[in-house]
DNA sequence: AATGGGAGTTGCAAAATATGCAACATCTGA
DNA sequence: TCAGATGTTGCATATTTTGCAACTCCCATT
């Protein structure tokens, strides 16, 4: 629609992999060096971009600010924090928020393991939606036409041997998560993590957000991540009436 | 330089403040709606907004997955991570990581306290220069005339009863910092908080970063804050290490 | 059910703006 | 000192952005 602006957000992208040189940069949106100058310096104006030393750009420190704020005007993420944090100190492993938007399922924020393994995801990326908990639960939630149209657009790849395959596998799946009020990623995602997770929910009882608990399989068997349900819904549940939600 | 990227790149500061109408936005920068509604477009089809209901638009889920991107890649914040993480851990208290960029000093990962009373900051902060020990500390590792210049253009507005007030006493103060390897906010910043900060140095002994722990003074009295100096230099000592420093 | 207002959307013509070019500047390494 | 690579500026051109006005859609009011 706009051209320039087009150019400049693929410019900010593109920097997200890393600091980039004026010429690559160029490369990339197929223009001459002095229009990508140009837009360079309105970005730097507004602190989008900065120069990293002379012969390179990356971002620019407004992005973190805007992206901090943004994510603190989310009322869920503030108001579950507090019971998020607990888990997460209490248990020591990672624990995940995450939210649903326009099709996607976003982490919006992150509490550490304590153990040296890692996940790997970050706030702000986007879940994997047939192979993660947080997906299922807040999916799980979605009016029926709504639904239709995400599964129409996913695709389901195989990651590990649990993955499921298909729309209908995942249907089921949704009915159980339903039923069961959590939802399970028996390493469907990654052959050596699995993850539990249950729904944060508003004063009309629609689901807000999604908490997950992620552990390694060499730190607890699947049976131990089970047996950390209760604390998981209980942490949701402390998470919810912060939300306003009214336990029935 | 560019009009329609300043304009559409204002729009996005914008809606840090909270959503926003079409209307409203267009207000904001003086054109036409169906201008505002293209840019927006745009920013739409690269995730930088969304919309929020059919009336508003509010910021998109892109800026949150470049911001953490972009602060993963910043080393430091990846190497002084497990220093500060056990640094807040053990201790409880508020611990912030500063750097310095362009004359402005920002805070690029946070650490929140246990205690009840919390400290307002965020990531992607700017920190005010005169009155805060994370500025302190990168300020005075500064070659005189880069430091001329970004003392040319500081202010010392009043913020307390400690405030600092101006070029002369604050040269004097990054002077005291020198001399004593860590830097302190004795509430000059707000009444209720004091606060020490450390530089975490790289390998040719330079200042990356700086790490500060601020405790409100209802918990902890000067002294008592004083009195976690050594705990403070050795998280920034171990935080150095993983960055390249060797220890004289 | 009809009416009116508010908000958003589209096509088009006018003109302001972004673009590429070519010349110039700056820096690095031989 | 020179060659080459990289970044920067002024200017003419025309492409892109803009405002306008008409239109649609949705909601609230009569």
């Amino acid at each position: 629609m706009s051209q320039s602006l087009d150019r400049a957000l693929t410019l900010v992208s593109q920097l997200a992999t890393g600091p980039k040189t004026l010429d690559e940069l160029s490369g990339v949106i197929g223009v001459h060096k002095s229009t990508t100058l140009r837009l360079l310096r309105t970005l730097e104006s507004h602190r989008f971009v900065q120069r990293d030393g002379v012969h390179h750009y990356r971002l620019g420190t407004a992005l973190f600010d805007l992206a901090n704020l943004a994510l603190e005007e989310r009322d869920v993420r503030r108001a579950a924090e507090p019971a998020l944090r607990e888990l997460n100190s209490r248990l020591g492993h990672t624990v995940h928020l995450a939210s649903y938007e326009d099709g996607e399922v976003i982490y919006i924020d992150k509490y550490e393991s304590r153990h040296q393994m890692r996940m790997y995801s970050r706030i702000g990326r986007r879940a994997p939606l047939h192979c993660t908990a947080v997906a299922k639960i807040l999916l799980a939630d979605l009016a029926a036409p709504a639904l239709q149209k995400v599964l129409a657009g996913m695709e389901f790849p195989k990651l590990t041997e649990n993955t499921i395959l298909g729309p209908a596998a995942y249907l089921a799946e949704l009915e159980r998560v339903r039923a069961n009020g959590y939802a399970v990623d028996n390493s469907e995602h990654e052959d050596f993590i699995h993850c539990i997770a249950a729904p944060i929910r508003g004063a009309r009882g629609e689901v807000l957000a999604a908490v997950s608990m992620s552990v390694p399989k060499v730190l607890l068997d699947y049976d131990g991540l089970l047996s950390h349900l209760p604390d998981l819904l209980a942490t949701a549940e402390a998470a919810s009436v912060e939300c306003g939600h009214v336990p029935k």
